[in-house]
DNA sequence: CAGTATCCGGTGCGATACTG
DNA sequence: CAGTATCGCACCGGATACTG
């Protein structure tokens, strides 16, 4: 881990850098996402192929920052399930951009490969494209950094909700 | 650094994530795609606050999987600079994403915050939505994970160029 | 099954010194 | 300025054993 000084950590790419970026989260919460739900620690541990300290180092790690929920499988039972929270779902853009740039990208690879498609008709899921307010597709000469404004705090966070 | 073997790797989102999956690496990208371009050495390690050893190391990296070319500031000059190819351009989706999920669900903080915004009208760029072939926005359930078929690798493909 | 606890080898990373 | 080279230690992570 680098400092924690580090005058970037006033970035929000930073701030999720710090939670995303690192090898095993980001495969942990693709599997919870996907393939209809790894939730318990031994079926992630297997898929994964990850030593058990180490799951549950991540898994708390996630619980703490409240992408996943920790919780009985059924009412008052002892066994538990993780599952992603809303702020977790909501990763779904980024690793879904990850999913088709790696598709895109990948070079001499002749191992099976798996993608994101629409249940309905089974065309894979588009990778974002970047937008403004107006709608208009955006180049990444076409935009730039500021500081955050109030008004465009409340204007991403206008669909925020509970959880 | 997780073992090589693990069946995880066939999946796209691994990929990129074996790449991308690393604080520093997203880091320099970042750095490479904001503010106007920190594109040299030094720049980029006063600005991460890293050390030179690594920062090298991740450069490298960056080359050999050819998100970044080190070319000569000038035809001929020995000073080089390290710029984004088109293959590492197309990050901008996934940088962007985190950007505004970061904003979205920080909490608790003061701390001065930036966000990328239109030029033009100066309101900040939209998370990308998740959409479907048909232009329809897909949640979650919506969509599902298989074997990538060569239909989808032509057609996810389609707006793929040179560089 | 779902973890917790302990051990320990490899290495990531920061610090520093050196080069053209 | 733009790296390369070396050193040293913290710590990450795999293996294994143990618990309820």
């Amino acid at each position: 881990m680098p400092s924690k000084r580090s005058i970037n950590l006033e970035c929000s790419v930073a701030k999720a850098v710090q939670i995303l970026g690192d090898y095993w989260t980001l495969m942990i919460i693709r599997d919870l996402m996907l393939f209809g739900g790894v939730r318990r620690f031994e079926p992630l541990r297997e898929a994964l192929d990850i030593s058990r300290n180490i799951l549950t180092e991540r898994l708390n790690q996630l619980v703490e920052n409240k992408i996943v929920r920790k919780v009985p499988i059924t009412e008052g039972a002892r066994r538990m399930e993780y599952q992603l929270t809303r702020k977790g779902w909501e990763l779904m853009p980024i690793i879904l951009s990850m999913a088709n740039w790696g598709i895109k990208w990948k070079e001499n690879d002749r191992s099976p490969s798996y993608a994101f498609v629409d249940k309905k008709d089974k065309k894979p899921v588009l990778t974002p494209g970047v937008t403004g307010a107006d709608g208009r597709v955006l180049r990444p000469i076409d935009m730039e950094i500021v500081p955050l404004t109030d008004d465009a705090k409340v204007y991403l966070s206008a669909y925020k909700s509970a959880d």
